[in-house]
DNA sequence: ACTCGTAGCCTTTTT
DNA sequence: GGCTACGAGT
């Protein structure tokens, strides 16, 4: 395609961006604005103009976003060498090519979290550390917080300050010291091995930085220091950076995500050019109204303009059912109304919600209508016991010294060798320095089994090897001579609970295998890729995510989370449970940063809707066993109320579904507003201004609550507590009260204690050394949340 | 060594 | 409500 051609149907914005190719860049992209557009127009501009395929790399945040790219490149230009995936996966083919540099073997295991938990249980078991009640959950968290900050067990050791934090830095090592052992990674290992390996070999960096000479990186405000930092030392002699990413969209601030990074940019790179991408092409007028309203709220935030290109369509509707089960049945009552009604394929449909939990009594609504749908997340696929089972022999067949794998296979299915023996074995392996696997091999000739053991032990190393030896065949032959040799399918039929059970285990091993077959497949057609089928499959197993299982062509309606949501978006949207202590969640409620990513989380949700979007809370759902009262979402409070529809279906749903029992009728809105069905399903808005109502009133906010929000506000004006940033007027902060040496906190960073200072006035700019990670940032007192302490 | 039962646990979001 | 870890019985 000629490279004009390339340039059609964008608008001057897009156009700039699609252009303007070397040097760094920061593509400000609000939601619908055509960003994956831009990207891959981008792409195809570049190659047009010259530029060798092989010389590019785009990462994304999801093999899916990633595939979706690719299919539109292949539609622009055809197939070609460009690098697209994601940033672990990026990271996990340097580490493969380079891994002699971190202490890795090649054939390096990836660790999903069961296998790092199981790992960390480990190390603390041999490290004789005292835990003294701590959970070991706990110190697995704490440990990929540091890691995620680049904070290796050295530099955690060597912290005096690190005290509170002791267990961990006393564990940390020993962790990582088990994982090599074992030859593998965890999740954050594979940034933080590659981000550190760039940071100590300047030769490779330089030659990586010449190779990969364009970056790409899609959703960069959800970018973690490793990535960041990654992404700096690729882009030093070759800054050919470009980071598309929206500031409202960060979400994934509690994995360490730093929204920091797209202002660092700005300092990074002086001669950064900075395009902002904010006509909306997704969603109507009604939708984007809703979502700045409430944006507008948080303050921490540049501002920035959501411009609708839309004509004018429905307005957003908020709904407030009785119970939790009623909301769920009416919303598939509609969907299914509205599939007969008009031509509105299931998949336009899309029901978010902020946690997994929320998805079941929608599950059963859509079975009991028998409505097709899919859900996205929850218990994950490779994660279940029988595939993970399965992939264990996999696993140690690519790298016989992980003991993990080893440990979770050496009696599955039961052969005889029980937990004492594996005790035995583990601890003569620990003392000869040795792999599980080898211990296993000479615990005969050793003679430290009981002669009923050693069978079964020597049973087990026959099987290993018998499976070795289909290593280098294909992948299906190996898992099935894996299902063959171990009768594992007796095993779980015996082992299902009911006969659904055993169908659903049967199905998902078919499925592993129909996977393993289509890798297979790939390696006999594409020449291109050197890796071999049992790499590519421990890959796929490890990185894929459960967005990238997402069928956007199938007939289903879609069940997410609003995390998961992230990056699609549907013609109708429902977003449920908008609820106090669930949006915002009862634990992000106190700090008011983690309070703006849930604003931003429902902000995500609402710009996730093309036509429609219906917005509901219920005043009863059930939490486990018992059942609570809802109480509306402070954020609906945020909501321009004037321009929505608020339908109360409290009493013409309040007998039925009653899953709470204890739902109070009494004085309604009966009279004011009965729902008429015909509105939903024919797609014409009556306008109901006149019937809304005030949701201080209606919405029978606890007077409590009531008191406590004015009291915050009113707090919040007159700037009572000592925080900086840009909410307060800036003659009202004792701006020269923050000088060398005085402790103050930051939401994100915590502790630190001031060790330089410059300039006066809100312009002053303090170094802070954080107690938490040793870690010293920079901050404008103007900018940034710093807090007085002591 | 294995199977079954139960008490006690937690329950945000995920590459 | 659902899962895990642990313990008693076979």
């Amino acid at each position: 395609m000629p490279s004009q051609d390339l340039l059609n149907g964008l608008n001057a914005s897009q156009q700039a961006a699609v252009q303007s190719i070397d040097g760094p860049h920061l593509m400000l992209a609000g939601p619908g604005s055509g960003k994956t557009r831009v990207i891959t127009h981008r792409i195809a501009y570049m190659i047009s103009q010259g530029i060798s395929p092989r010389d590019i790399v785009g990462l994304t945040f999801t093999n899916k976003a990633a595939g979706e790219m690719r299919r539109r490149l292949d539609v622009l230009i055809g197939p070609t060498d460009v690098w697209l995936g994601t940033f672990h996966g990026f990271c996990v083919r340097l580490l493969r090519r380079y891994s002699q540099l971190v202490g890795l073997p090649v054939n390096f295991n990836i660790y999903d979290v069961d296998d790092s938990l199981a790992c960390l249980k480990q190390a603390v078991k041999d490290s004789n550390i005292d835990l003294s009640h701590t959970p070991v959950s706990r110190l697995a968290q704490r440990i990929s917080f540091y890691k995620n900050r680049l904070v290796t067990p050295e530099v955690l050791q060597a912290d005096p300050r690190g005290s509170s934090e002791y267990q961990v830095s006393q564990i940390y090592p020993h962790y990582q010291q088990a994982l090599l052992a074992c030859g593998a990674v965890d999740f954050d290992d594979i940034l933080m091995h590659t981000a550190l390996m760039l940071r100590e070999h300047a030769e490779l960096r330089e030659q990586l930085d010449e190779r990969f000479r364009y970056m790409l990186v899609d959703e960069y405000q959800d970018t973690n220091l490793a990535q960041y930092v990654i992404l700096r030392q690729l882009c030093v002699d070759h800054p050919n950076l470009a980071a598309t990413g929206d500031p409202d969209q960060s979400i994934y601030g509690w994995r360490g995500a730093n929204t920091q990074n797209v202002a660092n940019l700005e300092r990074d790179y002086p001669n950064l050019r900075i395009i902002r991408l904010e006509d909306n092409y997704r969603s109507t007028p009604e939708i984007l109204s809703l979502a700045d309203c409430l944006i507008q709220n948080n303050q921490y935030r540049k501002h920035k303009q959501l411009v609708p290109s839309r004509p004018a369509g429905h307005k957003v509707r908020l709904t407030i059912y009785p119970t939790a089960r009623a909301e769920a049945e009416d919303i598939a009552d509609q969907i299914v109304a509205w599939t007969k009604s008009t031509d509105h394929p299931l998949s336009d449909f899309g029901i978010l919600y902020r946690t997994n939990a929320q998805s079941r009594l929608l599950e059963q609504a859509m079975v009991r209508r028998q409505l097709p749908y899919q859900l996205i997340g929850g218990f994950r696929f490779y994660l279940r016991k029988e595939i993970k089972d399965l992939i264990g022999y996999v696993l140690l067949v690519n790298n016989p010294n992980d003991d993990i794998a080893c440990q979770r296979v050496i009696n599955v299915p039961p052969r005889g060798i029980g937990k004492q023996t594996v005790e035995k074995l583990r601890r003569f392996a620990h003392e000869h320095q040795m792999s599980l696997l080898e211990a296993c091999r000479i615990a005969g000739s050793e003679k430290l089994l009981s002669s009923r053991a050693t069978i079964a032990v020597r049973d087990f190393v026959r099987l290993m090897d018998r499976l070795n030896d289909q290593a280098s065949g294909s992948l299906v032959s190996l898992l099935q001579t894996t299902l063959d040799e171990t009768r594992y399918r007796e095993f779980v039929e015996k082992s299902a609970r009911s006969d659904q059970d055993q169908l659903d285990l049967g199905q998902n091993i078919d499925e592993l295998l129909a996977e393993a077959h289509e890798i297979d497949g790939e390696i006999d057609g594409d020449t291109h890729d050197s890796r071999s089928s049992l790499e590519r499959f421990l890959e796929l197993v490890a990185l894929q995510s459960d967005v990238d299982k997402l069928k956007t062509d199938r007939n289903v309606v879609t069940l997410m989370t609003l995390h998961a949501a992230k990056g699609l978006e549907f013609p109708c949207v429902y977003l449920i449970a908008v609820e106090e202590n669930i949006l915002p969640h009862a634990r992000s409620k106190d700090d008011p940063m983690q309070l703006e990513e849930e604003r931003r989380l429902l902000f995500v949700g609402i710009t996730r809707a093309k036509d429609r979007l219906q917005v509901s809370y219920a005043r009863s759902r059930g939490f486990g066993g018992s059942s609570e009262s809802g109480i509306p979402s402070s954020f609906l409070m945020e909501l321009p109320r004037r321009e929505m529809l608020v339908q109360d279906r409290c009493d013409d749903l309040g007998s039925d579904y009653n899953d709470a029992g204890n739902y109070d009728a009494g004085e309604d809105f009966s009279d004011q507003f009965s729902p008429d069905p015909s509105d939903l399903a024919g797609g014409e808005t009556i306008d109901h201004d006149d019937l809304t109502f005030d949701y201080d009133d209606s919405c029978q906010l606890p007077p409590e609550e009531l008191k406590q929000r004015r009291l915050k506000k009113a707090q919040r004006r007159t700037g009572s507590s000592l925080t900086t940033g840009a909410s307060l007027a800036d003659s009202q902060i004792p701006w020269e009260k923050f000088r060398q040496g005085v402790h103050v906190s930051h939401p994100l960073w915590g502790n630190g204690q001031i060790v330089q200072v410059s300039g006066h006035g809100p312009k002053r700019a303090v170094s802070v050394v954080f107690s938490d990670t040793g870690l010293e940032r920079t901050f404008r007192l103007s900018h940034a949340p710093l807090r007085l302490e002591g």
